[in-house]
DNA sequence: CTAATCCCGACGAAATCACTCGGGATTGAG
DNA sequence: CTCAATCCCGAGTGATTTCGTCGGGATTAG
């Protein structure tokens, strides 16, 4: 996602290309590429130079989207799950006071989360590029 | 833990007994209940009639103590682990821009885990009972 | 002495993770 | 039209972790 996020605005990038940079097996990386499509996240374009890209901007994207999409609900255990549809009520619930616990512990990451964007992580441009000039002193 | 912290101060409880009442098989809570020794967070007494028992009042234990004992250190990625000792350098390191947002979860949930103690959920006594008459009206 | 209890190392089944494999479907370029 | 590039997708695999079992030794109260 950080890979797409620099390539943002660029067009579709292959896997092919991707796997190059991230140095990952291609065929693993289109597994968890498959995922982020299913989520909405990326889209994309079938055929020769077709390829993958963002479908909003780096901004837009909180990292709460990301890892859901590829790992699933935010649970640090399964009777403190995100995701309603999968909630699970242990047998143990009865007894259990733990839950209280893990349900805040649930919030503290969702908040961790929510708070970053995909913009957040893609590293900034090095500066010393001439069409750069003023951004120093601007910012 | 939450059942020891009920049964603080009567003395030390025994793998057969805390088994039973929680329902797990007592070979494995025996494991369990080793790390927390080796943690220091309860203490054993050998021989007939020993067990186990806390070592600290239930206010006195964080809930991050028990997690690290138990789980190890808190780490949501090996390049962003709690523990110095274990610390990892992943041989992305030099591209990944991603560790922030896993320092930044693992202070969130390390947070959560400190903000409460043992005695946050140990299930208050039920009121009814003719020793506490005034309890409910004085809180 | 003996029964209750902790101590401890080894083993095992099931789930998960990171990944591979093989082939089918779609599309742009020549 | 054809072909190469590319996405689509289900199935399989090996390592690791998790949750638990097993068997026996050491310690101590009664």
């Amino acid at each position: 996602m950080v890979q797409l996020g620099r390539r943002f605005g660029t067009g579709p990038a292959s896997l092919a290309e991707m796997a190059a940079d991230e140095d990952l097996p291609r065929a693993y990386l289109e597994q968890l590429v498959m995922s982020l499509r299913d989520a909405g996240l990326v889209a994309s374009t079938r055929g020769a130079h077709g390829g993958y890209e963002l479908t909003r901007t780096p901004q837009e994207i909180r990292m709460s989207e990301v890892l859901r999409a590829l790992e699933g609900p935010i649970a640090p255990m399964l009777c403190a799950t995100d995701d309603p549809e999968h909630a699970l009520v242990c047998d143990r619930s009865s007894r259990c006071t733990v839950n209280v616990l893990w349900v805040r512990v649930r919030d503290a990451i969702s908040g961790a989360l929510d708070s970053m964007t995909l913009a957040d992580l893609v590293p900034p441009r090095l500066v010393g590029s001439d069409d750069l000039q003023g951004a120093l002193i601007s910012s």
